[in-house]
DNA sequence: GCCTAGGTCCCGTAC
DNA sequence: GTACGGGGCCTAGGC
């Protein structure tokens, strides 16, 4: 049995099925006339009114209404589903601690309630993320900067791992972040602060001090045999006509706002404009910086 | 009617409920086994298995699988749903442009297939946000220091909006930025961007340039009588032992992490220890900065 | 447990 | 429409 629905039951034996699917493992559904009130981290109470209700056997739960793609009160998964009948109304609460948080749904009326038992896969494979930009940056650098050369993923400072870590064709070091998406003002503080902190490492010493010891782990890129003196650059990686300390710093993403430009300008960095997938049919996925770079609906029909 | 239900409809019947309950701008979930396609700002695929469909009539279409609080497929409102058999498969579509995104799921079994008319409020009460935060600092701004004096809510700068801003007891310009809880380093740039503005503007000229022109409007505070001269301060408004340009950034939040907090102190900014709720039975809700500041186990028990 | 950042974030609001 | 920031954000990965 897969499904079990009841129609109009009366409290007691929606108690009755709750508490068998609670056993059982199974997703519910509960529809039903309503109050919701919770407690935790915030406070609130919605007044009476017909909702959805969801409880996950892995402790979630979600109040819907028919509007919105969030609900209006949910449990993450973690909590405790309890019911009960008290007043004349079936109490369905899901409890959580640290942060201890309680939600309380009350019904006047349940119109329907269905247990399901659920079986299959759970993985989503998906592309597009801030995954795939980097798999592009590391296969093609170039697309970053001619002559970049990425030496460490996530690399350790001060300040927090640095997405693609490399150096330039000038023997640079260069500080990469990676947005899939456009960026705002945000993004180029956190560039400012991951490049500040490697800045540091350089003034306070031979970049032995903030970074944890993690040679030879999983954040190198380039495991060939050149470790130590292979840097071709003319210059000392640094002292150069740019900016600050001669360490560079690129915000790679499809496109950036006006704001965020402005302050990435006024830091002396760098946007690069990439897009997370090489965008279908077109070409390698480099956008055109500083031009109108826009309007490519491709005609995806449908299969069918 | 307010629920219609059938179990293992056939594609037929199964397409005919969903159609009339399209119609009706009814609340729909199908449970089954699908599969899940999506493509828009990103892709995926996911596997056959047994999921819970939701369909709303504003539009949100929702997919979930036996765990976690987030859909693992969705489309946010104002998509279009659309459904058709085809391939002896139940194919529910939803699409939407602005971006481009179409949300695919193929039901091989549908198990079962509801509709419900869905009536009542879905206003919520909610406390505790930053709002509630803001309205404490503007009822007791000697919680945010002694001598504070707020002259302005959602003040406009370069950088955006400035949550509080007013003057200490010495007439030095104060930036707030609220946070409802505790803070990170995003943090710290987003108040380091505001008061930058607020600095540039003092030093560019009388505060005209960058300020949108909203005398009167309503980010108001302090419409009392005396606007001009009533400082106590015996500072000329700046160049004190202080850091910067004069201009205060003080960040007001539960607790700071402490990469937060350095970065704080590094820009020469303050953290006050404020609640966004006056923390139940606890007086003030005014957090003893720089202690201890914990376990507060209030044994709220439940009525019932 | 905390910290940090990503997300198909969603969502409201101002421009 | 874009932009910006809040959110009970949720979620994954380190430490």
């Amino acid at each position: 049995m897969t499904v079990t629905s009841v129609h109009d039951p009366s409290h007691r034996e929606a108690l009755w099925e709750l508490e068998a699917a609670f056993e059982r493992g199974d997703l519910i559904t509960a529809f039903g006339r309503c109050t919701v009130s919770y407690t935790g981290r915030a406070a609130s109470e919605l007044g009476s009114g017909d909702r959805l209700v969801v409880l996950k056997p892995d402790g979630a739960a979600l109040v819907h209404t028919d509007e919105g793609r969030t609900p209006v009160n949910w449990q993450p998964p973690g909590s405790e589903h309890h019911a009960a009948v008290r007043e004349g109304r079936l109490r369905v609460r899901s409890v959580r601690s640290s942060p201890a948080e309680t939600l309380t749904v009350r019904f006047s009326d349940v119109h329907q309630l269905s247990t399901m038992t659920v079986t299959g896969g759970r993985d989503l494979d998906l592309h597009g993320s801030e995954e795939d930009l980097r798999t592009r940056v590391l296969e093609r650098p170039a697309l970053v900067d001619p002559g970049f050369e990425p030496r460490e993923t996530e690399r350790p400072t001060s300040a927090g791992p640095v997405d693609v870590f490399g150096v330039d064709g000038a023997g640079r070091p260069v500080v990469v972040e990676l947005k899939r998406r456009r960026v705002g003002p945000d993004a180029v503080g956190q560039l400012d602060r991951y490049v500040e902190a490697v800045r540091e490492e350089y003034r306070t010493g031979g970049f032995d001090d903030d970074r944890a010891d993690t040679d030879g782990d999983d954040g190198d890129v380039h495991s060939d045999g050149d470790d130590g003196e292979g840097d071709d650059g003319d210059d000392d990686a640094g002292s150069d006509d740019d900016d600050g300390d001669g360490v560079r710093g690129v915000l790679v993403a499809p496109s950036i706002t006006d704001r965020a430009a402005a302050l990435l300008a006024d830091r002396g960095f760098e946007h690069v404009a990439l897009d997370p997938r090489p965008e279908g049919t077109d070409g390698d996925g480099r956008v055109s910086d500083d031009a109108g770079a826009d309007d490519d609906r491709r005609g995806r029909n449908d299969e069918e």
